[in-house]
DNA sequence: GTCTATAAGTTGATAGAC
DNA sequence: GTCTATCAACTTATAGAC
């Protein structure tokens, strides 16, 4: 099995996307160059092309996973069908601040270089951040038909949980004032205040 | 009066602010040259370092004039200080929208860039933000006083109203479903339903 | 105030040696 | 698989003519 000199592909692959993560979500994809990334992996410019075609497939790649990863995490996470509303709020709030909290590079990159995808790559990820949203969204209307909930504006609503709950990874740091779980119950107590449900069961 | 030929400064100045901020919100800072902003304006780009001594400043400027105007425009809004935080509340919600809403694109800079600042600049900026955070949480907190609110951590609170108020810029348009004082009124009743507040007075 | 020309350096990506 | 060398194009900012 003798490689030849130099030969690191088992490792040096997934460096670059580390790599690419870790400067992309410091400095931005425009303002990080290929040069950057190839010295923070430990390689000259040329080698990261046996890696990705190009620039923008790095920036892509990663924002795919991380929608890929938060969908798959919701489609185990959310129960059976036949729940009640409540009990999908609360696993909701629950997978997402866990899925979130931990990735703070990739969630600042998926929400912060949206406008550097090319237009087709944005098309792609837009579908996917629009499905996460409707499944909020359906757990909502869900709520309002079983009479659970007390919500005006289903859309509204919506929005106002999704935007509370990505403005935690803003400030959040694993070693702050509250544990993970701590937090978790209390972003489920306001998702319940916001769709006008009584309290936890 | 006679002005030298191809003189405009009256009117080169504003416009090199207007591109600046119309293209740093649509691609972002560290993508766009100075010589974009250039032929926005129509002129040549050594013509612009008669109105900004460089690119950061540009920026800079940008930031820290949408950071007074919300500062000011809550000093203004914000009423006597004896009223009760339940006013102070609805006052809150009600001037943040409607300074954010017609200010997309500087809102939307003010919220991506503020790692394309220097170091001194950031600090700058961080603190204006951090004095508008702090004006909410002490609403909440004299809430919490005088009991009209019930409020398990301010902290918190805060900082949800805050994201919920800040998604709202990521969507809204002008000639949306809601008209603005629909918006306002639904995002002050689910500001109240997060400090525990009855309902609007 | 605006222009053109220029400085000095960086960019993404490729070719070919090893 | 990685290296070095190279490309053409681009970058911010300045100098000096008009």
């Amino acid at each position: 099995m003798a490689r030849t000199t130099g030969s690191h592909s088992q490792k040096t692959g997934p460096r670059v996307t580390q790599s690419a993560q870790r400067l992309f979500a410091q400095y931005g994809y425009a303002a990080v160059s290929m040069r950057q990334i190839a010295a923070e992996v430990g390689v000259q410019v040329g080698a990261l092309y046996n890696y990705t075609p190009d620039k923008q497939s790095l920036l892509f790649t990663l924002m795919q996973e991380h929608m890929s990863g938060l969908l798959a995490a919701w489609k185990i996470h959310q129960g059976p069908e036949n729940s009640t509303a409540l009990r999908g709020l609360l696993a909701f709030v629950d997978c997402h601040l866990r899925y979130h909290l931990p990735r703070s590079e990739a969630v600042f990159i998926a929400y912060m270089e949206l406008r550097n995808l090319t237009a087709e790559n944005f098309d792609h990820i837009e579908k996917m951040r629009k499905s996460y949203e409707d499944a909020l969204e359906a757990i909502i209307k869900k709520g309002m038909a079983t009479g659970e909930f007390k919500v005006a504006d289903s859309k509204i609503v919506t929005l106002a949980i999704i935007g509370m709950l990505k403005e935690v990874s803003t400030w959040y740091r694993p070693d702050g004032r509250l544990t993970e779980a701590a937090l978790i119950e209390r972003y489920q107590t306001m998702a319940c205040q916001l769709v006008g449900a009584g309290a936890e069961p």
